[in-house]
Parts: C-alpha cells; structure tokens; sequence
RNA sequence: GGACCGGUAGUUCAGUUGGUUAGAAUACCGGCCUGUCACGCCGGGGGUCGCGGGUUCGAGUCCCGUCCGGUCCGCCA
C-alpha cells in the first residue's frame, strides 16, 4: 500500500475517473462553509482538492487541517466544472474530490509566508532555512542544479572521465587564500588544512596516468564573503593529460554550450577568445562583462602639455593611464547622478570623475558643457571628441591615475552604467581571455602568480628568467556577463621549469622543498604534459538561474560573516574536545558553553 | 580592517518637528458562507520599537557604544 500513487504536480486531465492517492503540505484552504478547497503542494506542484459536506468524515478532517499540516489524500479525479478552470496553475483544468483524508502530521503555524507574494528577510529565511526550501521558487532552483550536475556528470563519463574523491583533510598551502585548519587529535600541535581546491592531487593523479580526471568538489577559503564568494563552495574540476589548450577549451566550451542549450534552450554560439591585455584596455577588467557596449578608450597621447591636476588625480605617472568612456545619450544624466558616479568610482581609489557632456557639436568647443574644458583647451577637448565619435547628447567620463585604478574605477563604472541605463545588447555573452602574464609586480616590487605557481608559461624556463615580468602563461578564465565561471591552465610538469617560478616567486629551493616536496618529487618520476580547469559551480547555477547571489543555489549557506543562522555554527566546543587536542582558547570566556 | 544601507506585531512595512493608549496589510484565533483559487464578510488576540548607555519633563524618533543582516572596498595564489 504506497503512500501515494502520484505527485500533486504532476496530476493531468489523463488521470481524470481515477482513484489517486496524494501525499504533501496543506497550501492553502478556503472554507467556504458549504465546500471546503486544499491546496495540496508537493515538491512538483500544487493540485486543488474539493471537499463535499457528503463524505462527512473526510470534510470534518479538512475542516480542522491548518497550513503545512502533512496530509495523505484518496480522492478522484475529475474534470472542474465550467468556468472555474483556473489557467494560471499546471493542474487548474483538473481537481481532485476527496474521499479520505489522512493527517500524517500537524505543523505549526509557518514562521514566514511560503508564498511569492512577500519578499521575507534574508536572515529569517536562513534561520529557517527547511521552511524556505520549501518554497517552490527554492524548491526549482535546487532540482535545477542537480540537473547541472547530474548533465556534467554524464558530460565527462561520455568524455572518459574518471570521477576520483581528493582529500578533505589534507595540508596547509602557504600561498593562497586563507586556509580553514582542523587540529589534529593524534599529533598535538599539528593541524590539517581544508582544500582550497584539488589543484596539486589533480595533478598527481596525472602523474599516475588517470589520464582524464573530473570531480564535482568542495572547497573551502577563509576569506570575507561577497554576494558570489561562501567560505566552502563546489568546484567542476578538471584535468587532461596529453592535451592542448585548444582542445580543452573547445571541451569545456561544448560542455557549457550544450547544458544552455539542452537545459535551458539558450544558444550561446562560439565564446570568443580575447587576451588579457585587450581585455584589460578596453574594459579595464580582466572578467568584462561583453552584453555592454561601452569600451574604455586611451586619450593620454591627445592631451601633450595639460595639467593633470584638472582630473583631480596625481600628477602625470609614468605608470598612469589617461582614459574616456563614452555613453550615447548620457548627457541626459543630472549632476546628482554625475555626482553618485563620483562617489561610486571613488571606491576604486579615483580621487574624481571628470566629464564632458555634448550637447551641439558643430557649435565646436562651446557645445561641450564640461568643467574640464577650459583646463584641457578646446583643441584636445575637440581632439577627443573625434577620437571616441561622439555625438550630440553623448557623455564622456574620464579616469586619469595609476593604471589600476583607472581600469578599476572606468570598469565598474562601465558595469555600473550598463546596469542602471540598462544598456545590455544580448542576454548571455561568453567568452575566455587567454594570454594572462605569469606574473603581476607588488606595490612591494615582489612577483606574485597572477593564476597559481603551477601553471606554465608559454616560453623557456632561460626566457621566464630572464624577463619574468614580460612572461605570458598558459591560462584561460572562462567568463559569462561579467563573471569569472571558471579558470585554468596547461600546467607545469618539469622540475626544472617548477623550479624556475618558484624561485622567480622568491621561494628558495629549502623552502620549495618543504612546502611542494611532494610535487617536485613527483615531477621526477615522468609527469605526463597536462593541463585542466576548474568552473564554480555555485555561480554557473546562479546565473542560469538568475540568482542574484550564490546563497540562493546552495542549500544551507553561511552569512557574510561566515556563520550558519540555522546550526548557530560555528559553536563553542567543550574543554574535554580541546584538551584532546591540546588546544588552549585565548579568551577564557570561549572556552566554555 | 574600512565605507554604506537596514533592524518596529509571526511576516512585510508606515510611524510627521521628540509629545495622548505605537499603526496598516497579511498571517493567526473565533463566527458566518456550496465554486473558490492570494476566496469573501464580521469579530478578536498579538509589541523587549535589536541590545546597553546618555540627552530630555518626555525617546521608536536625537547622541554615543554595541550586536545582527545585507551591498561593496581591502582580502579571495
């Protein structure tokens, strides 16, 4: 005897003279004296269930049921009555009549609505989190990602992928993100660091001839949160032995093509390849989001002999950069909006946000409504005009201070400014930027790996050395609207070559070998050429789902300060476990419950 | 570490220049109702105004501190 023949959802004019049995939680009910109507919702959908005052017993119990009572329900199918189809549900041309009802559980009444008609606290929805998964708009989003994953999944076994569990437990990394530590019981003083990802394993398991790896893995950075960054997060991580950058683009991209076109009937076409440093000039971003149209346009070479001072940055720096960004129509904009773009670019470090709008240009320099006119001269002022092809009722902002903070600031202002004018030209746009330079140079002088110490460069290990700072990597970050999806690389696999970075990273052979030994070691052996990505997985399902934060595609997220509101985790644990560990909490109060 | 926004009934919110007993909608409880579908009508109960100080004759409102939630900067090889 099943508890249910059917889901509530999936009840269709097909099932119209049978007998069903449904199992789920009470909707809504509208008594209406005479007959009484449940709204009877499981996890696919909602179907309508009439009580008659005739089957006595039955309607005496949907007279009591409350919402989210769990109720077990015999009735039959039928066709509604003329003129109360209701055509905004799946199952509104059919209703159940109700026979008998069960009720297999009472509940209490719901802490919030589980409707769509109230937009309920992110925090109570946390700290109740198995209400509001309950929510069919949660509910969809949950049963879309498993379709991601199980399509992966079956994605790479096609492809002969091995599917290989890395260690949870596993080594601090000295470099990288901040590590979530576990101390351990059987060796006092040392601990066990969680996996930022699976890089260095992935990597072993090549050197062990798995050939092709995959894993859907979980990964964890003490790091401050964002809207798209949780402290542990699921990786779709991937390597190839024996393979060329081309190859495993064009795979990855096959992958993610055909999961918009299979799952969601979204045809991305071919992403298109841009270096870092195209990127970089033209959206000052090295993750543009390519829906916008605006691009950044260098203008320093117009502007021979003007003071700098107007733009309200630094002097002329030898790393500076002078740029504009032009928008159609933006002359539109009112000073409070120029104002807030200030304020906004202002978060990048940009000391202001000098302007020029055009309001008629064959009036030349004296249709140019700008407070920077004078100081520029009207010549350049005209000059740069020409060059970004503006026209009447255009705006040009500009960002003129170290090149990072122009790219910063013009980028997020060209974001912004997408955002709010709404000027998005399609719906999806990906692409990967290729080229990255292995390095990047620190306030401090020092070269730190722009993508991580193993991937490899695309010359010599004499040419890295002898111009680190010029080297290009192997690397490629696959981007979608502005997010970076995913990034990976063609990886080192001589010691020779794994080395030359390290030291070039200001690692010195002790210290390599301390920290990497494992690695070096296993370079020795006969490491195939090999090379991999990783997607985060969360922000793929964010964004085809139209999330607009992870949060709301993982199950049981943690707030931005990193706790659980629904485990109260992290938690105070008692003296008995930290003796075990021999671990002393500083703060006496935290040592106790 | 920093900037900004928010915290008032179960929920979503309003609350004027600091001034009577802190309101609305919804949810909840009771009553009525035989075709609703966010049913409707009548009635009722429900408040640590996040917390702690301060100013004041008087604080939801002003000031200081603090906690919590969120967006962002830093951080995230």
């Amino acid at each position: 005897m099943s508890m249910r023949s059917l889901y509530c959802g999936l009840v269709t004019e097909e099932h119209i003279g049978q007998e069903v049995t449904i199992s789920g939680w009470v909707h809504r009910r509208r008594d209406h004296g005479g007959v009484i109507f449940l709204d009877m919702r499981d996890r696919e959908g909602i179907a309508q269930v009439v009580f008659d005052p005739d089957t006595v017993e039955a309607f005496a119990t949907a007279d009591r049921v409350r919402s989210e009572y769990v109720l077990q329900i015999k009735g039959l199918v039928r066709a509604r009555p003329e003129g109360t189809v209701n055509d905004n549900m799946r199952t509104g041309k059919i209703e159940i009549l109700g026979k008998q009802i069960d009720v297999l559980n009472t509940a209490e009444t719901p802490p919030f609505p589980l409707d769509e008609y109230v937009d309920v606290g992110e925090d109570t929805r946390l700290r109740y989190r198995f209400m509001d998964l309950r929510r069919p708009e949660m509910l969809n989003k949950l049963m879309f990602r498993s379709k991601v994953t199980n399509y992966i999944r079956n994605f790479f076994d096609q492809n002969g992928f091995m599917d290989v569990e890395t260690p949870i437990l596993t080594r601090a990394t000295p470099e990288g993100a901040r590590d979530y530590l576990v101390p351990s019981r059987t060796h006092a003083g040392s601990f066990f660091a969680l996996p930022q990802s699976p890089q260095l394993f992935k990597q072993l398991l090549m050197v062990s001839g798995l050939d092709r790896y995959y894993q859907i893995a979980k990964c964890f950075r003490d790091e401050d949160l964002r809207a798209d960054r949780q402290p542990e997060f699921t990786q779709v991580d991937v390597e190839c032995s024996y393979i060329t950058e081309d190859e495993l683009m064009g795979m990855m991209e096959s992958l993610v093509r055909d999961m918009f076109k299979d799952l969601m009937d979204k045809d991305l076409g071919d992403f298109p390849r841009m270096p870092y440093a195209e990127a970089m000039s033209r959206y000052g971003s090295d993750k543009p989001d390519l829906r916008i149209p605006l691009e950044i346009v260098d203008v320093a070479d117009l502007m021979e002999g003007v003071d700098f001072k107007v733009f309200a940055g630094p002097a002329k720096d030898p790393k500076g950069r002078v740029a504009a960004l032009k928008v159609d129509g933006g002359a539109e904009l009112s000073r409070k909006q120029i104002d807030e773009y200030t304020k906004f670019v202002g978060i990048y470090g940009a000391r202001g946000l000098a302007w020029i709008k055009v309001n008629e240009l064959d009036k030349g320099a004296e249709g140019l409504q700008s407070p920077i006119v004078k100081f520029l001269g009207e010549d350049v002022a005209l000059k740069i005009m020409d060059r970004l092809e503006a026209k009447n009722g255009d705006i040009v902002f500009f960002g003129a201070d170290k090149t990072s903070i122009v790219n910063e600031a013009l980028g997020a202002l060209r974001c912004k400014l997408g955002e709010d004018l709404n000027l998005y030209t399609c719906e999806w746009a990906p692409l990967w930027v290729v080229d990255f330079p292995m390095f990047e140079e620190l306030d401090d002088g020092k070269l730190t790996a722009i993508h991580h110490p193993f991937t490899a460069p695309s010359c010599s290990p004499e040419e890295l050395k002898a111009n680190p700072a010029g080297a290009l990597s192997r690397a490629y970050d696959m981007v979608l609207n502005g997010t970076e999806l995913g990034g990976g690389s063609i990886r080192i696999h001589s010691g020779d070559m794994q080395k030359a970075v390290f030291s070039i990273l200001g690692i010195d052979e002790e210290e390599a070998q301390n920290k990497f030994g494992f690695l070096l070691d296993a370079l020795k052996y006969g490491c195939p050429p090999h090379g991999g990505l990783a997607f985060g997985l969360d922000r793929l399902v964010m964004l085809m789902t139209g999330a607009t934060s992870i949060r709301e595609v993982i199950a049981f997220p943690k707030t931005q300060s990193a706790t659980c509101l629904l485990t109260q985790a992290p938690g105070l644990v008692d003296n008995k476990q930290l003796r075990e560990l021999s671990i002393r909490v500083k703060k006496p109060e935290a040592e106790s419950k």
